[in-house]
DNA sequence: TGTACATCAGTGAACGCGCGTTCACTGATGTAC
DNA sequence: TGTACATCAGTGAACGCGCGTTCACTGATGTAC
């Protein structure tokens, strides 16, 4: 390598423009919509790099020139999907209508699950399943999203002089309905609204009854004993 | 085939008793056992027939004699762990004491949980994951257990004029919540008490929110809007 | 601007491997008499 | 009880196939001057 004296040698475009990139990012695209969309009926440890290739019309080994390995690709697909999420957290969050809050904000749950529905099914399908990283970072996302739904959780009037540990429980389980509720909908029948409407009103109401739980909580079962009858 | 006039014919041992069968129940027994321990860290889709004729000292082939299909053995082994889970279920119930029901019920759980450790954690995973099959049967007995925690709840004083649709929205929430109780349990690391009182601890006060949102219900949102407010 | 060289996204052949499934078989267990 | 035959759980060889990964390559795009 020849350096000419001081001069900084930087006439190179910065990284991220330039048609080879923008192809190159194009393909990986490709390759994740074309994982996602295998994924829509099968669970991650079943998916072949040669089937995500063949996906993205694209010969196997230029997977390498992405991707180190399928896991490498299906945390960038939990990093993709969980984009998503916090889109939708952000939009649930500025809802201002307390009285509202419920309704909208499954509301918002459930418009996202169609928006999205292929990251969500993606989601709910690795929560559990197979590879031992996907799993991890899928459930340090949903205890992310739990701590600050209980920070949140704090603004509410009741809720002010709660302990952080009876608000961190309330708000797992607001968290396991909403996880639940949007199971049901990636499960449900594609297009068939009575079934959506009935998943819906479920949840609306399960939430409904959690809230009128955190209204008599303390004082209703009795005194001293809060924690488990 | 001589047949010898009316003579019955009927010396054979009655099927499901002699050294041949009960050696073929063994070796079904043994497939089971070492598809169930390999699905302790993979899922259901990921498995192939020969590791589980491998695990249980067979060879391939003979997988044939017991079941047509990788399928047909996960569907015996969602049986299998149902029967389990059943019986959870039946000791539960035959507990007496109301002002017990909660901890009691945890109780039981975590410590069906411990025992099947391996039928919990095929269950969790297939739930969403993988083989449509598998996941119908599961799904079709969550099913069926939310039905008739409905009918028990119905039992309870406070509950016994509650309409059924509202009754099977909480027991949808108290399985929910049960069922993500024993996810955290089958995916907490083995014998780590603190963790576990953890869980437990927040399962006992959820349901407890949950049942004092259910004393509350009807008279405590104020009239008109107990449905999403 | 024009030329010579460097980079690198995607190609295509090749490899060894574990897979599901078929088939004819073996020999212990079961049954008929 | 003893003998001859039937059953059938488990065997072992063989097949064609898709897999992940390696390697040397090609040719369009990018860079230096």
């Amino acid at each position: 390598v020849r350096t000419h004296g001081g001069k900084p040698a930087l006439e190179v475009g910065p990284p991220g423009t330039g048609l080879r990139h923008e192809r190159k990012l194009r393909t990986r695209a490709a390759l994740m919509r074309s994982a996602l969309e295998l994924l829509a009926d099968r669970s991650f440890g079943s998916l072949s790099l040669r089937e995500v290739a063949r996906g993205a019309g694209v010969v196997p080994t230029a997977f390498y020139r992405h991707f180190e390995s399928t896991e490498e690709l299906g945390l960038a697909l939990i990093d993709e999907s969980f984009r998503t999420l916090r889109a939708m957290l952000r939009e649930a969050r500025s809802e201002p209508v307390p009285e509202h809050v419920i309704r909208r904000s499954v509301e918002i749950l459930v418009s996202h699950v169609h928006e999205h529905r292929l990251h969500f099914r993606f989601i709910v399908r690795e929560r559990h399943s197979g590879v031992a990283a996907l799993r991890q970072a899928i459930r340090a996302e949903i205890r992310l999203f739990t701590s600050e739904l209980a920070t949140d959780l704090r603004r509410f009037p009741q809720l002010g002089d709660w302990s952080t540990d009876d608000l961190q429980m309330m708000a797992g389980l607001i968290v396991n309905t909403m996880v639940s509720t949007a199971e049901a909908i990636v499960d449900a029948p594609i297009d068939n609204p009575e079934v959506e409407a009935e998943i819906v009103g479920d949840a609306e109401r399960q939430l409904t009854l959690i809230a009128v739980g955190a209204a008599g909580w303390r004082t209703s079962p009795g005194p001293g004993n809060r924690a488990a009858s």
